[in-house]
DNA sequence: CATCGTTATCTATAATTAAGAATAACGAAA
DNA sequence: TTTCGTTATTCTTAATTATAGATAACGATG
């Protein structure tokens, strides 16, 4: 046995027409706005530029009818970060996705 | 129907345990070293550089125990690229399990 | 109507990555 | 020992991308 193992790996997103909607990233900025409800704390979290999460949820949010995030400034605090109904629906959606492949990488055996 | 069509999409490679050893890219530019028996030209065809060419198999061949591609300098035509019979089957392999996965997307349904 | 902390936007800089140019090393063959 | 076209390697430059900073817009609240 001289040889290395190898393990098949991938990932997986969803796209729209217009191209990516959903993936690992977009999902944890999405969980992260749920948990904090400002898109700079979620951005802060994520290690991200806030304006890299501002166009990631404004892309995702051009890309499908209803809108997953809702956001708008001023007021009370400041501006107000909302995960809709539909946002969650996504979130649940897409990791089921997931765990879906990760069952089908387990199963794929990779030998020559 | 006002929204957009939703479609699984994703990619899949291969690891070793030191890290990536065979995706797309890899394997696109092993089948045409094997059509072309040159790494110059193939890293042409690839519109790649030579170098990032070069890098990439000597990782592949490095993270493996028998290489996939031999290559020498010097002699008759300047030098010799040539496929094993092993990148000949890491080839195939990867074809396989590509297909594999192309099916799992395709039976894949995203809804929410 | 002043304050507040956020979202929204633009610009300039930094960091990372890719590409390109130049050259050395090589060895069979004439 | 000269030639040849390739592989091998280094260095410089270009291109792309990400980050940071500054500032405007906003509207509920007191």
């Amino acid at each position: 046995m001289t040889e290395n193992k190898l393990t098949p790996n991938g990932r997986i997103w969803i796209d729209t027409e217009e191209g990516p909607f959903l993936g690992y990233g977009r999902i944890e900025l999405l969980e992260k706005i749920r948990d904090t409800g400002s898109l700079r704390k979620a951005s802060i979290e994520m290690k991200m530029s806030y304006q890299q999460a501002w166009n990631l949820i404004n892309q995702m949010n051009d890309r499908i009818g209803e809108p997953l995030v809702l956001l708008s400034r001023g007021g009370k605090g400041g501006g107000t970060t909302v995960l809709t109904e539909k946002g969650e629906k996504a979130i649940q959606a897409f990791h089921r996705f997931n765990e879906l492949f990760q069952v089908f990488l387990k199963e794929t055996n990779i030998e020559f």
